[in-house]
RNA sequence: GCGCCCAUAGCACAACUGGAUAGUGCAUCGCCCUUCUAAGGCGAGGGUUUCAGGUUCGAAUCCUGAUGGGCGUGCCA
């Protein structure tokens, strides 16, 4: 409908060209909206207003102009002219059930489009380092760029998911020690654990997989392995840094091969512990991919190569520097250091560089906000490699800052203390979880109040949309269970029957659907179908306590079973883009 | 210091990306269960959209400045 006058208003503009009253080279934004107010008819086009300027003409009176032109269209009821220059279209009410057949032809599939016609996109998110259980933090991304994907495949957009997954480098190193001073900790060694290690319980069972592997083989002596150690901060002449990266200078001398089993088994294990969490999180992907594996193929050494050719490289103080400020970076940064040692934003330039040699026509990286101050730098890598530096798009997420009993929650992945996911789950359900996060802007400060999400659920929006659901559900099986026959052919037949405004609002809500989905996608906003949804559910819970559904006239009680059922298509389909679950009964 | 992001009712957030009288949920107050689930509905109060300018037919939205908050500013990841 909406597509159709867009279409006719095109056609008028043609026409105002020929006629002279505004020029020929004139391309107006056809615009057409949905009212807020009713008293507004349905949709409304600013249209006038646009041209008031390039027609040298008082925007009513080019109104007046352009619904002279309108023919006749027969689901449009009247016209009128409104406020300082709008044109609001009235569509006859029967007109506005047209979408129900739709819906039930489509089934699941309805709502989906193809703005995105086939376009190959790659979204890249979560991929926390593996170096504990995800925390809240980590949440926000995961339910935010699931839901985008989601969308982004509902806008007909071909999607890949994919975790990047840091299995390489010091922090790795850093758990990997970690892992085996708690083992000889376990094996009854005395020592002070470094205040830069992991310290979370979670590595004392990674610390037990260990021992159940290796049994004591894998025991030294603490005064081995702090042998020449750097001291710790704290101590006179201490470093943390310096203490554990000479520790794990130690634990790799001492362990030999062994070391890379600990490593190995830390990985395994903790990447393993994510994985169920994000399953548990209904949030999946199609491929996890490794950093080790771009060292193991050589595509860190071929990226840093092509940009060598380019000139973008050069040596200073010992180590290679990428020319990042050509391309309105701050400063140039480094990729090799002094001590030979490739950093992180050398394998992220070669997993860049992986993805669009993997061919496709759109990355999306969602990253935490605090990394912000790197995308000058990626999209300089970008650039310099000679892509369309347009073809990324990186999506920010703010954390979420927790509040328990009205107190911020202080948080450090280091320290152990921190609210995982996978408690946030297991106390408020992933439904609640899921959406909780994805109401809000991405970009937006959120405030998560824990108490607010693990009390019983009556702030949790999630529990309205689905008890709408439920509700349809419970309706349909009721009717059945007294006996009362329902039939959607009948129903489709006796839609004219359907003059309440409750009915008519949801069948306009209904045909809002579509739209809501392209327009969110191409703005990665999954929080407009949260809000949708909720307007849809409460035009059904409306209507409920307005009308009987379950009604001795058998064409009425068709028809309005048959607009519930398709309220609740829609309620499920929405869901589904944020992995939310429809259920049946509550 | 410099850079990026943010600021909307008491609280948490929307506002179709520049449109008409700025909405929704909590919270507060008043109604509605002998009825298909009250995990629901209806109504009321609550606003100088942080402040000051600017752009235009029209600004919460765009521009400039101020204020307040978050983050960044490593040869860390």
């Amino acid at each position: 409908m909406k597509q159709q006058l867009a279409q006719i208003l095109t056609d008028v503009v043609q026409q105002l060209k020929d006629q002279g009253v505004i020029p020929s080279d004139a391309a107006p934004r056809i615009h057409v909206e949905n009212t807020r107010d009713k008293t507004h008819g349905d949709f409304a086009t600013n249209l006038a207003m646009m041209m008031t300027k390039m027609a040298g003409m008082p925007p009513r009176d080019l109104a007046q102009k352009i619904v002279d032109l309108l023919s006749d269209h027969p689901v449009i009821e009247k016209i009128e002219i409104a406020g300082p220059g709008f044109i609001n279209f009235f569509v006859q009410d029967t007109a506005k059930f047209d979408v129900l057949a739709q819906i039930f032809e489509q089934g699941d599939a309805f709502g989906r489009c193809n703005v995105g016609q086939g376009k190959s996109v790659l979204v890249e998110f979560v991929s926390a380092n593996p170096t504990g259980p995800l925390h809240v933090g980590h949440g926000r991304g995961a339910a935010y760029g699931a839901s985008v994907a989601n969308l982004l495949d509902a806008a007909g957009f071909d999607v890949c998911r994919e975790y990047y997954v840091n299995d390489a480098g010091r922090q790795m190193d850093i758990l990997a020690t970690s892992v085996w001073l708690r083992y000889l900790q376990d094996q009854g060694e005395e020592l002070t654990f470094p205040s830069n290690g992991y310290k979370g319980n979670y590595i004392l069972d990674v610390a037990a997989e260990v021992r159940s592997q290796f049994a004591n083989r894998l025991h030294k002596p603490a005064f081995e392995v702090f042998a020449n150690v750097t001291p710790d901060e704290g101590m006179e002449d201490g470093d943390k840094e310096k203490h554990i990266d000479a520790l794990i200078e130690r634990a790799k001398h001492l362990l030999g091969s062994q070391y890379y089993d600990v490593f190995q088994i830390a990985v395994d294990a903790i990447l393993g512990d994510i994985r169920d969490d994000l399953e548990g999180f209904k949030v999946r992907f199609d491929n996890w991919f490794s950093e080790r594996s771009l060292m193991d193929t050589g595509v860190i050494d071929a990226a840093l190569e092509k940009l060598q050719k380019a000139g973008k490289i050069y040596e200073q103080r010992g180590a290679l520097w990428f020319r990042s400020t050509e391309y309105g970076d701050e400063k140039d940064r480094v990729v090799v250091r002094e001590n030979g040692l490739k950093t992180y934003f050398a394998s992220d330039i070669a997993y860049h560089f992986n993805k669009l040699e993997r061919g496709f026509d759109l990355l999306i990286d969602i990253w935490g906000s605090d990394h912000h101050g790197y995308i000058p730098r990626v999209r300089a890598a970008m650039q310099a490699m000679e892509t369309n530096p347009d073809a990324l798009e990186v999506l920010l997420v703010q954390f979420a800052v927790l509040y328990r009993s009205g107190e911020k929650v202080a948080m450090s992945t280091r320290s152990g203390q921190f609210v995982t996911l996978r408690e946030l789950r297991e106390e408020v359900g992933s439904d609640a979880a899921r959406f909780f996060y994805v109401q809000r802007k991405s970009e937006q400060h959120m405030d998560f109040d824990l108490d607010l999400a693990k009390s019983q659920s009556n702030d949790n929006p999630v529990y309205y949309i689905q008890y709408a659901h439920a509700r349809i559900c419970r309706v349909l099986e009721q009717a059945r269970e007294k006996g009362y026959s329902f039939d959607l052919q009948q129903g489709m037949q006796n839609l004219e029957l359907l003059t309440e405004e409750h009915e008519t609002y949801l069948a306009t809500e209904l045909a809002k659907y579509p739209e809501i989905i392209a327009r969110s996608a191409v703005v990665y906003e999954p929080h407009q179908i949260a809000y949708y949804l909720k307007d849809l559910a409460n035009g059904l819970h409306t209507y409920y306590n307005a009308s009987q559904f379950i009604v001795d006239d058998d064409n009425l009680r068709h028809a309005r079973l048959t607009l519930i059922s398709a309220v609740r298509q829609v309620l499920r389909n929405g869901l589904a883009l944020l992995d939310v679950s429809a259920p049946e009964s509550m």
